[in-house]
DNA sequence: GCCAACATGTAACTAGTTACATGATTAC
DNA sequence: GTAATCATGTAACTAGTTACATGTTGGC
């Protein structure tokens, strides 16, 4: 997965594996992250596959290897957003696990480990809010779809952190009025 | 993370792989899923680090390794349920991915995908939404917090494909009104 | 006889995480 | 000088996926 979006940000712009990590960090991030040691080596195995190719560049003392995409790697990318999902992608949540298996823990600290996620839901969502994404990213749009379509991204950021939230606030709620049983 | 699914369900009770992989299915399995492949080959490395111990017991013809938490087990299982998650857990949505990148592709191609995933999304959240929990899973309850948080994780499954649904009519709304762009 | 369900595994691979490791430049 | 930012990488490991592989029992 991680290789499409290196494709799909290459394809837009030239660019380097720090640059790359610094890209994710600010537009796919939420939905799809990456360490910056898998971003390196996962360059490294596209070159190798002839998907991008790479110049070392050189100014002053720092390098940079930039990545440029080729032809093989640009129609990959291409089958691959034509080549529609069929399936639901997989939703893995460490929480929810937690939550699943905590009917033996005292429920003070179950409570207290519920707020604290949720001081943390509630400081993302006021983060997404307050991004929008246009000015961050449509320096590099190339039609008002794209656009449309990154706010589309941000704004689910939204409704899942709002939705999070509301779940956290509803169990909360609900184990507190346990609390003496 | 498998792991500790495994030794907390295997701490209500002694099972193989193979039921373990049918409690996963029905009950963790919208929030962490896993492959048969990865839970013989989890079970084998726990039993190497004594967190587990298999016996193999033969019914007629079928073999069956059943898998019972040690000492060792069952504190390693409480050292990771006792000490509070402080981060947010990574969401990985494949979906968002495509979102993200599409848009050079044909604005129809765009909506039959969404309407796919629309499709499958109503599906699942109907699922879910007829799964009580409990009649499922209260066999296993030793306590009353046990029904009300794993009826919680799944209220969070139906308010997240409900909320997915929603995100999706909207997406899909906005793009109908920039079909012939 | 055949298919579904029971039951368990290995092999090869891709993906992802955590820690280690290095070195330059710029601003204070 | 020292901390932050720029910039790139490797090593060791854990996790997860896909495909291959095998054999039984019970119902139709």
């Amino acid at each position: 997965m991680l290789m499409y979006i290196l494709l799909g940000l290459i394809n837009y712009n030239p660019a380097s594996g720090y640059e790359l990590k610094q890209i994710i960090d600010r537009s796919t991030g939420y939905f799809w992250h990456a360490h910056h040691s898998q971003i390196y080596t996962t360059l490294r195995r596209m070159e190798d596959k002839g998907l991008v190719i790479s110049t070392l560049e050189e100014s002053d003392g720092r390098e940079r290897r930039v990545y440029d995409i080729t032809d093989k790697g640009r129609s990959d990318f291409e089958a691959w957003l034509e080549s529609p999902m069929t399936t639901i992608g997989q939703y893995k949540e460490e929480l929810l696990v937690r939550v699943f298996f905590s009917g033996s823990r005292d429920i003070e600290d179950v409570l207290a480990e519920l707020q604290m996620q949720r001081a943390l839901r509630a400081r993302r969502l006021e983060e997404y809010k307050a991004r929008r994404m246009q000015e961050t990213y449509a320096k590099h749009a190339s039609n008002e779809l794209d656009i449309e379509l990154w706010q589309a991204t941000l704004d689910f950021g939204i409704k899942h952190e709002a939705m999070y939230l509301d779940w956290l606030d509803e169990v909360i709620a609900r184990l507190q009025t346990k609390r003496h049983s």
